[in-house]
RNA sequence: GCAAGGAUGGCGGAGUGGUCAAUCGCACCUGACUGUAAAUCAGGCCUCGUGAGAGUACGGGGGUUCAAAUCCCUCUCCUUGCA
């Protein structure tokens, strides 16, 4: 059976799916400048209303010619709510300065110290602000381990956040952006199933699989991920947000997801963790193979990273860049990650081709 | 030559009679990382052993003591000051 696959239209290109956004969380990915994004086969970019509006201010940036002309970046750029802030920030955490209402999340900027109160309606007026292409709704993830309490909260808090997204993004009217609502509901099939029927209520472009469905052994649920793309209509987006490692990607690209985005590739390679094709690392997985490049076991490799790699790094042998990774050279993170993103961006490749 | 101060694990540097195989940092080794408070975090790091544990160690040698990295003597070397 062929893979599912979207062309989305936005104000700055297609996007073809399957397909995986890096995140440039700060307006930038990690190390890369955008002209990298050609070596490493990047066509769209996830960034974050939080931290580019604590960091800059969606003002500043709407003055700068909004986030496109100020990157000069003209392809798709998708924003977070910030949402996974008040996951990060106050559940995982259990940060007692930030907290949630009904009202929004306060946060804590961790840098200034100075406060920040987040709200459905200014989250999607600073999307707006930023020009995204593709914007997310204000939401309250749980993780598989939460209560039934907590996953029930959160499925609450979420779907009258999404209403009220939604409200202020018709009011800003803003034309041929997407707006997606994210489903949460943790590792209870009922409220997940909940989740969705409610957002589908309220009508949105793309449908989020939010809240990270990572088990306690950190694998990816596939059998939520299998039940939650089944709910979903037909002819709308779904995205799996931060999702995942390669495998993850694959699997849930057959089951139907059309969006990936995730820190993996650009976190992991800047800690001398690559992904290379499977069998020429040191531990395979069924579609790729990790390589600990840091390891004393490449001290004398006076070879290329793998067999599939960017023009870039045709010429930097592993000793090398491991020496470079070694003592924390940007230009070594800035190999690792195009090698890293070049990786993800072939495994969509194939997905959409047909040969995975 | 005299005087004073030093010599601790790959390096720097704690410890000044027992709880010391020896705080800590760096380096090194092995992992982890899933809508990025992440250039971060965890564990290891004398030898043998999977482990309990055993052995050897605080410049060399000798001594005091139930017990020494710690006290005494001596030798070697280093630093500083005076000649």
């Amino acid at each position: 059976m062929p893979i599912r696959q979207k062309i989305i239209k936005t104000n700055h290109g297609e996007i073809h799916t399957p397909a995986f956004l890096p995140d440039a969380t700060y307006g930038s990915i990690n190390s890369l400048s955008f002209k990298d994004c050609n070596l490493a086969d990047v066509k769209e970019i996830v960034t974050t209303t939080m931290h580019l509006e604590l960091k800059l201010g969606s003002e500043y940036i709407e003055k700068m010619g909004g986030l496109h002309k100020f990157f000069n970046w003209n392809r798709p750029i998708l924003t977070d709510s910030g949402g996974f802030q008040v996951f990060s920030l106050i559940h995982r955490r259990g940060n007692k300065k930030n907290k949630i209402t009904d009202l929004g999340a306060e946060f804590v900027d961790p840098a200034t110290g100075s406060k920040f109160l987040l709200t459905p309606e200014n989250s999607q007026q600073i999307q707006n602000r930023l020009g995204s292409d593709i914007r997310v709704v204000l939401d309250e993830p749980q993780g598989l381990g939460a209560s039934h309490e907590q996953a029930l909260e959160s499925v609450v808090r979420t779907t009258s956040w999404a209403k009220r997204s939604k409200e202020e993004f018709q009011r800003l009217n803003t034309q041929t952006v997407l707006l997606g609502g994210v489903i949460q509901g943790g590792g209870i099939l009922e409220l997940r199933k909940r989740s969705a029927l409610e957002l589908m209520e309220i009508g949105f472009d793309t449908y989020n699989f939010g809240g990270l469905p990572i088990l306690p052994d950190g694998s990816l649920d596939l059998e939520l991920s299998k039940y939650l793309v089944d709910l979903l209509p037909e002819d709308k987006i779904r995205y799996a947000m931060g999702i995942g490692t390669p495998d993850d990607i694959v699997n849930l690209a057959k089951m139907g997801w059309d969006l990936f985005d995730c820190v993996l590739p650009t976190r992991n390679a800047r800690h001398g963790y690559l992904f290379v094709p499977k069998g020429e690392g040191d531990k395979d997985y069924d579609n790729y193979s990790v390589m600990h490049l840091k390891s004393e076991r490449y001290k004398y490799a006076d070879i290329p990273i793998a067999s599939d790699i960017p023009d870039e790094l045709k010429n930097v042998s592993r000793a090398y860049l491991r020496h470079l990774i070694r003592i924390k050279e940007p230009a070594g993170f800035r190999l690792a990650t195009i090698n890293n993103l070049y990786f993800y961006s072939q495994i969509t490749k194939k997905l959409r081709n047909g040969q995975i």
